[in-house]
DNA sequence: TCATTATGTCGTATGTTTGCGTCATAAAAC
DNA sequence: GTTTTATGACGCAAACATACGACATAATGA
């Protein structure tokens, strides 16, 4: 029942990007990590409302992604963005968007 | 059990915007529709490996965040993509990106 | 009128995501 | 060595998404 590998490699590796900023929290959290350099999982549950064990969830989702790095510091792991890889995702939606925009769509209406 | 609505409403604005971008079948739909200027439903499922109903829920989906527009013209209907809201939808992402590479994020190891 | 064509809607099965409590682990402090 | 602190992993329940067949509707044409 599971057809997405029917697509071609470009739009599933785009939907997936588009996943990972699908929710809210995750939006949220890479708000705050752009604000406040690097910060550790812990403090990030403070900062959004949701409990420590969700918020470890979303942000090993982003990590899946590649939108965030976590470096261990003793105890502590720092999370910060991956601003490469971000430059890079940003380029694939800029030029998804592009590509849409780029035929000047007639209208529709008869 | 859901929590998105604690936050607040830009983010979650974005998220659904991502959300509708979040599966390779809408994004196959959205590069059809900008090569085939306008179509119909039918021909669409032809295009892609996916039923007539689910393509049919995936333009409803796509049709609810104001990516496309859908004209009736006798027995078919003319879907179209939205340009002037998939310029604001590219803006939305822009920003956001631009935001979160703003602050030049320091490097994480101690 | 009756069949055909184009399309939406409903119900339903299966799969995925979200959210959290609890436990495990591992460094550091005492 | 025991406690504290920071964190990931596991397992579960509720909610949501995906996919489709079957039915409903409505315009057109014979």
């Amino acid at each position: 029942m599971i057809k997405t590998e029917l697509f071609n490699q470009q739009d599933q590796e785009l939907a997936l990007m588009a996943k990972a900023l699908s929710h809210p929290a995750r939006i949220a959290i890479l708000d705050f990590l752009a604000q406040s350099s690097c910060c550790i999982s812990g403090d990030i549950s403070n900062e959004i409302p949701l409990s420590r064990t969700t918020v470890s969830q979303h942000l090993t989702e982003l990590k899946k992604m590649g939108f965030i790095q976590g470096t261990v510091e003793g105890v502590k792991i720092n999370y910060c963005l991956d601003n490469e890889k971000l430059k890079e995702i940003k380029l694939a939606f800029e030029k998804f968007f592009e590509k849409l925009l780029s035929n000047p769509n007639p209208i529709c209406e008869v």
